[in-house]
DNA sequence: GCCTTTATATATCGAACGATGCAGAATTCA
DNA sequence: TGAATTCTGCATCGTTCGATATATAAAGGC
């Protein structure tokens, strides 16, 4: 599970270091090209043929540079986090409160999901990504793994609102943040369906108001003397 | 693009009508084993090698019986839906009231969806059906179609519950419909993942409390003298 | 009339089609 | 010398053709 053994073609870093004669191509904007290319056809439907074009390269750079179809995946998933990434996350950790953080969550996706803040492919490629897992295990494990850390965030700042005394101790924050986790990843199966910015947020509301009454429903049962039902 | 040449291999009602010479091969369990293949490999990555490895049978009555690879996929979706289709709307339709029907409608798919009530493949094979949809149009408008439908029940469903009187007429239930949409079809990534059927309900009951929290919202607004606010 | 034989029709499969898949070797160019 | 391209290889894709096998419907023998 080593991260280095990638074939770190050329330049490292620095957007066109030309010390090779012939001047490369443009690897942030070919792997921008992939990265869409699978975002919208999905891994398996999108075929060297249909990158390369797109890439406007010849196969052999495409290997040459990546390695191979499923580094350039890799590669593209990568570049779909640091492009995207803030898009959808930037509100959730700036926000004070949980509260907040999750509203802001919910209400960025429905704008970005739709395409709204950036010329993009609507819905979440992550979440919409259908690689099929018995032919590539590797992709598979590496899309749960980051559809995984989205219940981590979430679980993690509804435990720094438990810690900071902003939400109640006997809050079930994993049900809660699977809730969180659920609706947005319903989120993006409608906005590739076409669905707007407007309705995702409507239906941010409603899921809010449900968070709301889920933390007052454990309040109330943290001021209730104990014992009292049962 | 006549819709009638096609072979009409065998009986076109009945189980075995055997004016035909030899006894043909199972076409329905072979169009379960076919949904089944496409169900968790999806469209494009499920080859008619694979196919005619599951079901039995050589590729030339794969072609015979079906046509296409494309409308076996079709064949498949339609069994889907006879199939499984009442394991999670049958105690939505069943239900006397429309809180009581939507409760079902997402409990019963967090036990449908994570393989609890029958051996199938987890989460929604059409809420998960990710078709090119360059590649094959008619497939994916096929399954926009199917994936409609839920909101229309929905839909529908609250429009009679504010006709009977048990909701608000204010209620905004398009909202609150595609609301519940979302909540579906992020359990179905979610039981994609592994996540379980308690988990699931889990989220069923988070989203029951924020419709519980929309209904109340509308009651309120309606109960209040009007123009109260502004 | 009962049984056998023939004829027919269809379902099946092995083999192969052209097209396209991913990948690489040899080559050209700066 | 290093990078990009043309050309090619080999496998697999979805699909179809020809031949085979089989079970009924009709024809023939006693």
């Amino acid at each position: 599970m080593q991260n280095s053994d990638g074939p770190a073609p050329n330049s490292p870093a620095g957007p066109a270091r030309s010390r090779g004669r012939p001047r490369a191509f443009d690897r942030e904007a070919a792997l921008a090209q992939a990265m869409r290319l699978f975002w919208t056809k999905g891994y398996e439907a999108t075929s060297v043929a249909d990158l390369t074009a797109a890439m406007g390269i010849g196969a052999p750079s495409l290997y040459a540079a990546f390695g191979c179809k499923e580094a350039l995946y890799v590669e593209a998933l990568g570049h779909y986090g640091q492009s995207y990434e803030g898009l959808v996350w930037a509100g959730f950790t700036a926000a004070p409160t949980a509260r907040e953080a999750i509203a802001a969550l919910l209400f960025d996706s429905a704008a970005a999901l739709t395409g709204c803040r950036a010329d993009i492919p609507h819905g979440c490629m992550v979440a919409l990504a259908a690689v099929d897992g018995e032919a590539h295990p590797a992709l598979c494990d590496r899309l749960r793994t980051a559809r995984g850390t989205t219940l981590e965030r979430l679980t993690a700042r509804l435990a720094r609102g438990v810690a900071e005394g902003e939400l109640p101790a006997g809050l079930d924050g994993h049900s809660l943040a699977r809730f969180i986790q659920t609706v947005q990843g319903g989120m993006s199966l409608l906005a590739r369906d076409g669905v707007g910015r407007a309705e995702l947020e409507a239906v941010a509301e409603v899921a809010l108001q449900g968070v709301e009454a889920r933390i007052r429903q454990a309040c109330e049962a943290e001021a209730a003397p104990a014992g009292a039902a049962l």
